[in-house]
DNA sequence: ATGTTGATACTTTTT
DNA sequence: GTATCAACAT
């Protein structure tokens, strides 16, 4: 014990297991730790000990988290706890390190500091072409198809000379995807670009291929710590694998004082795993569960410490985690268990259409609310993305503040692409893909016929692209056309000028923007939408500014790096008090107090695709297990008898994994309009077979459950209006009469807010109480 | 070269 | 229901 007196504080409030797993000094531990069990604290007070020991400098230390946000959290509490400074720790993303590397080391792998880093629409887009040069979706290779295959393969480790190897040359369509593959990276090296997969790959292949360059970070990073490692995939794996080998003699530099073995290596890294294999959510991008399972096999001498005391739900929420995840076998048994109490029940609730299930969650919600919880800490869970529509309307109409977060991101609206797509083009000129994309945005007379010949000329001459575009006035085309793609081709000098003496994304940007009418493009216009594009780019110019002050060293590459690796869950902004709408995926590593986990149905959960995948089913439950373990106080379980899917409706059943909660911890609340008409008190999911007793093995509702058929449906909120209603300066006061077309007759007993935000609080005469934005309500004043 | 129309196919989850 | 794409008209 070198200093106890800062390890005392360092162990504050943990448990004796917790202790264990800061304190162990040795070549590999793993902690296996369930949903809640202080895994995080953990991690960083395993950090700030070793720093505060004075066993490790903030140089030595590479810990990878899941996403970027947990990474500054994590760098934050480790700070407050050592009370100095961190700098020179490297805390972030596999992603992130990575790119971090391969810009140091581009040259070392015969590429540019500058690459693009191309995200998933912009593999497509490129696959996209390639197909279609060689007609290979004849031999069912669609650009998605491939596009997996691709990613697949990068995961796997296996390039273009590996997998051409292995060919079976027998089918025609793996030669085409061969052929296709080649063509991929080909493209991709032609325009200094890497995409998702291959910022992890290569950085391995650069490893293996130049080992001193792996000894300078096999050196560097001594203490090695990986989170949420049940979903790391095989180049993740293999990644760590190199970055904890021991150093060879020859790479080791004389002056280092620590040498152990007898042959004059360098032992590897110690190295701190942290995972829980019930939560393994991401076979589908290649996260391979073994990494976790065989662990101890991989790294002999391995510590194991298991946490399973859980600090975040209550016990029924965690019975009902228990009882789900225990139908899951060949699993590591793990049972948490919490000191604080069975709390509430799990509220359950089955309604009509998705419509009237988004105006359960949004009834609970204000209810919450109004008892003291605030918004930002009440979530709202779906499988899929498309799930957002009927909860949006429904939290528009309500008055309820709500992000979205994930789903259709800001940078992927078409604006934000084509001004990022200048920027991308300035840091990288080899980069065609974003040059053919700003080429006629706005608009310059430059036509497919054009951008052929400015291709072709640089297909002629070897160059890329963006060199082309000084030589158009030997291309013979027409003066105005001529002259606006010389314009543009300054343009871009000009910026990259800029950018080469090290000026900011903020002031290239305005460069761009000004340079290229692109803003006075979309002002010129009288589609509405434009407006909000133009507020759009305005943002995004916020944004880089945003970004400088934050980081006033970082140039245009960091600012590029930073928005190609956003994540989901990086734009929850913890003090925006609103309510986080997201998928179960994104969901992952979060809490909150109460939780609505919608559409628990048939199709949707498990999602009709995976049930069909080997291990589909185990995985989907492992997602069910992730929402409900994510409960602090309160679960909310929904469905619908009914759901839209792409134009029609059809009828929805309760997901099977709801009968693995044992029944007494459900309250299941009806579909008002259910209670009314058939007299029953059970409701409709309750009345399966199987439900009462234990689990019903074999059971399937599809036979055994015919739907009720929705009646009085106008009684209820069933249907999408579609259009926005709008009540034009309707002012209402308490006291006033209203009838609203799904609610019926109440009366005004509260308003708030101002000015179009202003919201009426309604007792309906049988709807019971609730919240209308009055601007677009449908309603009318009596 | 560009804008409009109509047909089509796709939606699981994400760095 | 929407986003993308081909065909056609200006």
């Amino acid at each position: 014990m070198s200093q106890p007196a800062i390890d005392e504080r360092l162990l504050e409030g943990l448990n004796p297991r917790q202790r264990e797993a800061v304190l162990y000094r040795g070549p590999s531990l793993l902690i296996v730790a369930g949903a809640g069990s202080g895994k995080t604290s953990v991690l960083t007070r395993r950090i700030a000990s070793l720093l505060a020991s004075g066993e490790a400098s903030p140089l030595q230390i590479l810990a990878i988290t899941f996403t970027n946000k947990a990474a500054n959290e994590m760098r934050e509490r480790v700070q407050h706890l050592v009370g100095r400074a961190t700098d020179g720790m490297w805390i972030s993303t596999f992603h992130s390190a990575c790119v971090r590397i391969l810009r140091r080391q581009a040259e070392v792998m015969g590429m540019k500091a500058g690459f693009t880093i191309y995200d998933s629409a912009d593999s497509r887009a490129l696959i996209k072409r390639i197909v279609k040069e060689l007609d290979a979706d004849t031999l069912n290779l669609t650009p998605g198809i491939v596009a997996g295959k691709i990613s697949k393969q990068k995961n796997e480790l296996v390039d273009v000379e590996t997998y051409a190897r292995n060919l079976n040359t027998d089918d025609p369509a793996e030669v085409a995807f061969l052929e296709i593959y080649r063509r991929y990276t080909a493209g991709l090296r032609r325009a200094n670009a890497l995409d998702f997969d291959d910022l992890i790959a290569e950085t391995v292949h650069l490893f293996r291929a130049f080992p001193e360059v792996a000894a300078l970070y096999q050196r560097r990073f001594r203490h090695v710590l990986v989170d949420e490692y049940q979903d790391t995939n095989h180049a993740q794996y293999a990644l760590i694998r190199e970055l904890t080998r021991p150093i060879k003699p020859q790479h080791v530099p004389d002056d280092t004082r620590t040498l152990t073995a007898p042959d004059g290596s360098l032992p590897g890294a110690s190295l701190t795993v942290v995972g829980d294999s019930d939560q393994s959510i991401y076979a589908f991008r290649g996260a391979d569960i073994r990494n976790i399972v065989e662990f101890e096999r991989d790294y002999p001498n391995t510590k194991t410490v298991l946490l399973e005391q859980n600090y975040r739900s209550t016990q029924n929420i965690l019975d009902a985690a228990n009882a789900v995840i225990s139908n899951n076998f060949d699993r590591l048994e793990k049972n948490l268990f919490t000191t604080v109490g069975a709390g509430h029940p799990i509220i359950g609730y089955t309604g009509y259409s998705g419509h009237d299930e988004a105006q359960f969650v949004a009834d609970e919600i204000s209810a919450l609310h109004s008892a003291g919880t605030p918004y930002r800490e009440i979530a709202v869970f779906y499988r899929t993305n498309s799930q957002t529509r009927p909860l949006e309307d429904v939290f528009i109409r309500s008055g309820l503040p709500y992000k979205i977060i994930g789903g259709t991101k800001f940078y992927e609206r078409a604006e934000i692409k084509d001004v990022m797509a200048y920027l991308i083009q300035v840091a990288n000129p080899a980069d065609d893909l974003a040059l053919r994309r700003i080429l006629n945005t706005p608009k310059r007379g430059i036509g497919p016929a054009t951008e052929a010949a400015l291709q072709a000329h640089a297909d002629k001459m070897g160059v890329a692209l963006r060199d082309a575009l000084g030589d158009a006035a030997q291309l013979e085309l027409g003066p105005k056309v001529t002259r606006a793609i010389l314009d543009l081709g300054e343009l871009l000098d000009e910026a990259e000028a800029q950018h080469l003496a090290g000026g900011k994304a903020a002031d290239i940007l305005l460069t761009l923007l000004s340079g290229s009418g692109y803003l006075e493009a979309l002002r010129a216009t009288r589609d509405p939408q434009d407006e909000a594009r133009i507020e759009n780019v305005e943002e995004l110019l916020s944004v880089t500014k945003e970004f400088a002050k934050n980081n006033p060293d970082a140039g245009l590459l960091e600012f590029l790096t930073e928005v190609a690796l956003v994540a989901a869950a990086d734009e929850i902004d913890d003090d925006s008090g609103s309510i986080s709408l997201m998928t179960l995926h994104t969901a992952k590593g979060l809490e909150y107090d109460a939780v609505f986990l919608t559409g628990v149905e048939e199709d949707l959960l498990p999602h009709r695709i995976s049930s069909g995948e080997p291990g589909g089913l185990a995985e989907e439950r492992r997602l069910f297990y992730v929402g409900i373990t994510r409960a602090k106080k309160r679960l909310f379980l929904s469905l619908s008898m009914q759901r839209s899917s792409f134009g029609d409706t059809s009828v929805a059943m309760p997901s099977r994994y709801l009968q693995e909660i044992p029944a007494g911890l459900i309250d299941w609340r009806q579909s008002p309009g259910d209670a009314t008409s058939r007299g029953g008190t059970r409701p409709r999911a309750l009345n399966a077979r199987g439900y009462a007793g234990g689990p019903a093995r074999g059971f399937s509702y599809s036979t055994e459950l015919p739907p009720a058929p929705p009646r009085v449906k106008r009684e209820w909120a069933s249907e999408i209006t579609g259009k926005v209603r709008d009540n034009g300066d309707l002012t209402l006061a308490e006291g006033d009469r209203i009838r609203h077309t799904d609610f019926g007759d109440g009366r005004v007993v509260a308003v708030t807010g101002v000015g179009t935000k202003s919201i009426a609080e309604v007792q309906f005469d049988t709807a019971g109480k609730k919240r209308l934005l009055i601007k677009i309500a449908p309603i009318e004043k009596l």
